[in-house]
DNA sequence: GTACTGATTTTCT
DNA sequence: GAAAATCAGTACC
């Protein structure tokens, strides 16, 4: 039932719709933690809001290897957040961010992690699923079918494809500052732990420049 | 319920 | 030096 290499080769936008209902699961000694994803977003290569777009650094090099392993990123000064690593069309990689999960194992050693006994308040938010799931720096670069990181298929979240197409609400990203009009977040329609209704970030803009200097 | 702010550090467009 | 794919807490309606 673990995702194969294989299905993390194709598409951007198709993984992120892919990957919805799939579980990703941290097992490590006797403590694992799952929770199904119910919330991503896709970052193509040419999207000027990845990361990938001002091309290879130290922090991005794994989004620039081959699909399927999990790509880490620290933000603003205490989040890890994380990333699977995709093909596209054009042969070239991209990324999709996970979002939200659902927890679905592992309850009580999340809420350890997280300092809080509210289910919706574990992996409702990148950041929260990455300290939920105790998924840190170490994990960058390791591959997705094998070790102590994995993400599996689809149980029966979905009854049909055409019903899973139907639970699939498409919308803007949150949170960036480019190509902020791109359609490219998708989630569960109706799952509680998706981290937000809207499409676009709460925080405003600067609209026109500096105002105070 | 919405709105704003501070925390904190890695990275380099 | 400034920006960053965030979160939790506080204030106010």
């Amino acid at each position: 039932m673990i995702l194969p290499s294989s299905f993390y080769d194709q598409d951007t936008i198709a993984t992120a719709r892919g990957l919805l209902g799939c579980s990703l699961v941290h097992a490590e000694g006797n403590e694992t933690t799952t929770g199904m994803i119910v919330e991503t977003e896709a970052y193509p290569r040419r999207d000027p809001a990845a990361h990938s777009f001002h091309g290879r650094t130290d922090a991005n090099s794994v989004l620039f290897g081959p699909p399927g392993h999990a790509h880490l990123f620290f933000v603003y000064g205490m989040h890890w957040c994380m990333n699977v690593v995709t093909g596209t069309d054009e042969g070239e990689r991209g990324a999709v961010f996970l979002r939200a999960l659902e927890p679905v194992k592992g309850v009580p050693v999340m809420q350890e992690r997280r300092g809080t006994h509210e289910l919706r308040l574990l992996c409702s938010g990148p950041g929260r699923l990455t300290q939920a799931l105790g998924i840190t720096g170490e994990f960058n670069g390791v591959p997705l079918n094998s070790g102590p990181l994995r993400i599996s298929s689809r149980r029966s979240v979905f009854g049909s494809h055409t019903v899973e197409e139907s639970m699939i609400v498409q919308t803007t990203r949150v949170g960036i500052a480019k190509a902020r009009e791109q359609p490219y977040r998708f989630y569960l329609k109706g799952n509680p732990h998706v981290s937000r209704k809207a499409g676009l970030a709460h925080r405003k803009i600067s609209e026109n420049g500096p105002e105070g200097i």
